[in-house]
DNA sequence: ACATATGGGACTGAAACGGTCCGGTATATA
DNA sequence: TATATACCGGACCGTTTCAGTCCCATATGT
């Protein structure tokens, strides 16, 4: 499950990439400027075009630019651009929905629910402008600046303890 | 990443049940209650095992029986008895840390960590009480015991609040 | 001793992952 | 209009991981 794979790492970094410049940028050229092997960088951005975190301009002088605003796309969706819907089991595929023999098992499987909730929540709480600009995001517990603080406050304030 | 894998699902599965009736219990039984094929129920419970969620006692009359008590697991300690460490990047591990070319991705690759630690924290928050019963499963701060468990486990199966 | 039950690991078929490549289509510019 | 540019949609392939099974060693209660 929690196992980040390169494809999606190369997504946020990508991601990333268009939230500090931004404007329209080629495929060719994030490649370069990331480090990723081109037809790999191409074929994340298709996919972040796709999830419409990003917007693509086909033709010449064409390329790809953030679709929103960096503080209004949360991580979680760069990271379901690239691997589907968050944390799924199979009981709660539409398929074999609500088939369980042991209510037990059932309880438990509805209660998966509630860890992908939380790992959603979570993660939509980190916006790619959190990620692109590295100089606050080491101060995560002591002072962040308006936008970051407003967000990490609601996110934080259950427990700090992460042993 | 985020999607859950079947061994993962079996182990909160496992794991939920020996929280539901305390006591040793061996892994066939186990795996008949919960259904899941036994070999596979006993690689999972070794798993667990080895990663300290539940004990072990070899033998005649042997079996496993939760570590602690339910309210004081995490769902993340199940899950990466599984899966492993949460959530890593190849940059975050040991070798090839801070052996970024450019600063951009670098900073990116640092703020996986705020990624880490938001996943860990939220998967933290929801213990095996909580998954174990899920009638009371909103009230994470009240503690039950063994007993009631099976109480509850009559009463508890319909309030599955899926947000 | 003997039956029971876990520990550790080898092994296999199936699926997913990482990465590449190609033909098709849209578009700016000369 | 012609042309170069750049995204779109898949097909493809080698490698790794996943899910599941099986076997033998070891520990333990009767």
């Amino acid at each position: 499950m929690l196992r980040i794979s390169k494809m999606t790492d190369y997504a946020v970094v990508l991601a990333s990439h268009l939230a500090a410049a931004d404007g329209a940028h080629a495929a060719r050229d994030l490649a370069l400027q990331t480090q990723i092997p081109e037809p790999t960088a191409s074929k994340v951005l298709k996919k972040l075009a796709r999830a419409g975190v990003v917007i693509s301009q086909r033709g010449a002088k064409g390329g790809y630019a953030l679709a929103r605003r960096p503080e209004q796309i949360g991580i979680n969706e760069v990271i379901e651009a690239i691997e589907g819907p968050i944390a799924v089991t199979e009981c709660s595929d539409e398929s074999t929905d609500s088939f369980c023999e042991y209510e037990t098992n059932c309880g438990v499987r509805a209660n998966w629910q509630r860890i992908n909730l939380a790992v959603h929540r979570a993660l939509s709480e980190i916006s790619l402008a959190d990620m692109a600009f590295p100089g606050t995001a080491e101060l995560v517990s002591i002072a962040l600046s308006g936008k970051d603080a407003e967000r990490m406050r609601d996110a934080g304030t259950q427990s700090n303890d992460v042993h």
